[in-house]
RNA sequence: GCGAAAGUGGCGGAACUGGCAGACGCGCCAGACUUAGGAUCUGGUGGGGAAACCCUUGGGGGUUCGACUCCCCCCUUUCGCACCA
């Protein structure tokens, strides 16, 4: 008996791997390519087994597609700028990078002590400059096409700490630090226009059939398009207009008031023009005071302001109220909406409470209720009513009419809005990449010349965690002179967004050494896309649609054809401990190096598999751990027993003579070989996956304990080959086919099985084993028959019988018929299986 | 509030297009081998009942020869969205 020492294994394959450059994938035009990839990881410090899980859905894939022919590229990498290492440095005085790629070494530790199969000789980290160099690249083509721009815009800005803080760093309206109360700044920060694709990222989440339906609803929303119309009311004595964007175009004849954001620029005027226009100026800024989360989020009760002026609404050519909101948003359509209180509840509410008048435009069928007699608004589509010469008319179907009135006489059109807005990608940090940018007096803003990139960070800057970016505190980095005229000018001071890193790193790796491009066009059409690409649903909105974005762009500049960069996407559930979430900062943090040492990588590995579905979030459970761990074990015995006799040559392959039990085995074999290959390749169930696996190696017990055994050394070796071949022959294509399914799942105890069964050959030059369908067919079947819907007894009949033929044994049979005793056969259904129900009175 | 997904033994979970509910594993019980076992092997393990048999997939209805699966109502949980005009 060959003791199985797991830990030992590790090390020897995993060293092998590396020297045989196992993992390490080149353009193989013989081959179908195949593209695995994990979200890459923010180098914390320590994985826990809640990363691993991710990483080892990828192996799994990896490996499967390797075995299966196909040229498999998967790489692993950094998201190696951002906030984390920054604060770090603030607090301990260690400079982020210093950190950094001292977790990153760390945790590339833990990923190969796993036995992941990983092509390292392609990884990258986003923050060492030979990426970097690329965000900068890319940022200067999008500035030539307009796509970065740059313009002021609204932060949070903590008054004593004295700098920007993230929408997350903002609690309850106060800043996270010191508790002060957040004011909102204005700076000119740098904004990626993601809305010039706005309708193309929504159009091609239809081609997105692998894509979780959840993903693809999310982002929909997110990007949340609604088309409507704009128009124009005329501010009465006065030659101002406001325009309203609304959906419902329908109800306009409904429009009662106009409703003003806080922030509407008509509002200055109207309170410079106002009787008084201190207190007018008071409640306006007591709106714009207001904690931004919550006016987005709805919290904060409905106030507006009387401005005491009226606007023409065009199609009644009444005049209405103009008052101002605390619940219009300055950035959704244009600041100001139509208010019908009638039919929209916001408005309603509005109107009851400062008795704006109301009227009912819209009709559902058989409601007859005046003004006076709704309780709310009825926001349902309708026949249109007092809608002058549209009365009468079905909703929605008159708004296109309503629209190209409108249009016609020159006081709106339709239109199309969104949700989704420019991404700003400016960040007062230091470790982040660059913004390629120079101001000059004379020139103007200036892009830095390709041949200057890349525009390194600084070594050295003084982590005070106080005031703008840490890059402005360096002269030598913010003093050059213009590229264009040559005189002195200013650095952009600002890093990058770190989800522009993450944005196109999938494409780096396909060529990562390139010194000119971010990647060559021939390698992208060689890898991409992304067959298989898992992570976090954490990720289902910012990164996996900047991911989409960007590859758009880089089509459009010109350096890929296609325009969706992940074909198929897996969210992977998270790992629980204690019925959360692991966290260092709750103290309940699995770490895979304590299990490694107990049990391997393997049964590590095997248990993340086999506890549920990849899915699903789990509950850690170290009990089955080790029933993984004694699954591997009791192959090792299994083969370890049968190994010398059955390895080697000299064994026939699986021919026509077998017996029952033969045949039992080679049947047992082969469907295990097509549930297996299925679960993995078509529907990633990989915890059914293992447990096929599991009832091949409990048959294959079975059947081994049933079987007398030779061996170097033992006589009735002699007898089972002479006598039965083919005994030796279906047992050694049983545990060959488990060994190669059970690869990709523990691939280090599968490798020392193989070696041990005689293959001096590593698994990477192996075939996944071929699934025979006629021998995964059994010879007899067992037909339950149901009596009014209740299995009552069982019948056994040859497989592959017609359905008269079932239907005649079954009928025929003494235990069927003894339930039928004394009663009338009304009905005799024979259904695939087969299974027989009979319907009796 | 709106939307989606889910709810199956003591536990994690199976059941692919409507066809034998509970695969596989954990746990538990019994036995074998052992000086011993927290190793290994064998058997058992949804509930009730002596048995025939009955009940059982969150609850209640329905469709069907047949429902975990489809339809309707309700309950619970999780996730997403949440003043977007």
């Amino acid at each position: 008996m060959t003791e199985y020492t797991p830990q030992q294994l590790d090390k020897k394959w995993q060293h092998r791997w590396t020297s045989d450059r196992a993992f390490a994938a080149a353009i193989d035009p013989a081959r179908p390519k195949f593209y695995v990839l994990e979200m890459f990881a923010y180098p914390s410090g320590h994985a826990h087994v809640g990363h691993v899980r991710n990483y080892i859905i990828g192996d799994i894939c990896a490996r499967m597609k390797r075995l299966r022919g196909f040229n498999v590229l998967h790489p692993f990498g950094w998201d190696a700028f951002g906030l984390p290492a920054e604060n770090a440095a603030i607090k301990t005085g260690l400079h982020p990078e210093t950190s950094t790629l001292a977790n990153i070494a760390h945790m590339k530790g833990q990923l190969q002590r796993l036995g992941v199969s990983y092509d390292w000789e392609r990884e990258i980290a986003t923050c060492l400059p030979e990426y970097y160099k690329f965000n900068q690249w890319i940022f200067l083509k999008m500035f030539e096409r307009g796509l970065a721009y740059r313009r002021r815009s609204t932060v949070n800005w903590c008054p004593v700490d004295n700098t920007v803080l993230a929408n997350e760093q903002v609690v309850d309206g106060a800043c996270w630090r010191c508790g002060t109360p957040i004011v909102t700044r204005d700076l000119e920060q740098w904004f990626f226009r993601i809305t010039a694709y706005a309708d193309e990222l929504l159009q091609g989440l239809d081609t997105l059939t692998e894509w979780p339906e959840k993903v693809a609803v999310m982002q929909r929303n997110w990007i949340g398009r609604s088309e409507g119309a704009r128009i124009t009311f005329a501010v009465s004595g006065s030659a101002e207009t406001i325009e309203i964007f609304t959906t419902r175009i329908d109800t306009i004849y409904g429009a009662t008031f106009v409703l003003l954001a806080p922030e509407h620029p008509m509002v200055d005027r109207f309170a410079a023009e106002h009787a008084t226009p201190d207190a007018f100026r008071a409640q306006v800024q007591a709106f714009r005071a207001l904690d931004r989360e919550s006016r987005l989020t709805g919290a904060i009760e409905k106030e507006g302001i009387d401005t005491g002026r009226t606007a023409i609404n065009p199609f009644t050519g009444q005049a209405v109220p103009i008052w101002i909101a605390n619940f219009v948003l300055a950035e959704y359509g244009t600041g100001a909406i139509m208010a019908v209180p009638a039919h929209d509840e916001r408005d309603f509410a509005f109107a009851r409470k400062y008795q704006l008048p109301i009227r009912i435009v819209v009709r559902e069928a058989g409601d007859e209720r005046t003004e006076d007699q709704l309780g709310e608004a009825s926001t349902n589509y309708g026949q249109l009513v007092n809608s002058g010469p549209y009365t009468g008319a079905e909703a929605p179907a008159v708004m296109s009419r309503m629209i190209a009135d409108a249009a016609a006489r020159g006081f709106g059109k339709g239109e199309v809005q969104y949700r989704l807005k420019d991404w700003g990608i400016s960040r007062q940090r230091y470790w982040g990449t660059p913004i390629p940018m120079i101001y000059c007096e004379k020139d103007g803003v200036v892009g830095v010349p390709y041949e200057q990139l890349p525009v390194e960070l600084p070594k050295v800057a003084a982590f005070t965690g106080r005031g703008d970016s840490p890059l402005a505190q360096i002269p030598e980095f913010v003093n050059v002179t213009c590229p264009t005229c040559g005189g002195p000018a200013r650095r952009e001071t600002d890093t990058m967004d770190t989800f522009v890193d993450s944005s196109w790193y999938f494409l780096r790796f396909c060529d990562p050494a390139n010194a000119d491009l971010p990647f060559s066009p021939e390698s992208a059409a060689h890898w991409m896309p992304v067959d298989f690409y898992s992570g976090g649903v954490e990720h289902a909105i910012l990164h996996l649609l900047y991911s989409r974005f960007f590859t758009r762009v880089l089509r459009d500049v010109g350096l890929v054809t296609f325009d969706e960069p992940f074909k198929r996407l897996l969210t992977q559930g998270m790992v629980l401990k204690d019925g959360a979430v692991m966290s260092k900062s709750k103290g309940n943090v699995v770490d895979p190096d304590t299990m490694l040492e107990k049990y391997g990588a393997d049964a590590l590995r095997l248990y993340v598999m086999f506890v549920a579905p990849p899915e699903k979030e789990v509950e850690w459970s170290d009990a089955g751990l080790e029933g993984s761990f004694r699954f591997l074990l009791r192959v090792w015995r299994l083969i370890d027993h049968w190994c010398e006799t059955i390895g080697g040559d000299g064994i026939p392959s699986c021919g026509p003579d077998c017996n029952e039990r033969e045949r039992a085995v080679r049947r047992k074999t082969h469907q295990t070989i097509g549930r297996v290959t299925a679960d993995i390749e078509e529907r990633m169930h990989l915890n059914t996956a293992v447990s096929s696996l599991m009832e091949l190696v409990n048959e294959l017990y079975t059947f081994s304990q049933q079987t007398p055994r030779g061996g170097p050394g033992r006589e009735d070796k002699d007898v089972v080959q002479r006598e039965r071949p083919e005994t030796l022959a279906v047992l050694r294509e049983a545990i060959e086919a488990l060994v190669l399914m059970l690869a990709p799942f523990a691939p280090h105890t599968a490798e020392e099985l193989w070696q041990m069964l005689g293959h001096p050959e590593t698994l990477a030059k192996a075939s996944w084993p071929a699934y025979n369908a006629d021998w995964a067919k059994a010879d007899e079947v067992v037909v339950p028959v149901q009596v009014n819907g209740k299995v009552r007894t069982r019948v056994t009949l040859p497989a592959e019988m017609s359905d008269d033929q079932v239907r005649e044994r079954v009928l025929a049979d003494a235990s069927v018929m003894s339930h039928l005793e004394g009663k009338t056969v009304k009905k005799v259904v024979v259904a695939k299986g087969p299974l027989v129900s009979i319907v009796v009175l």
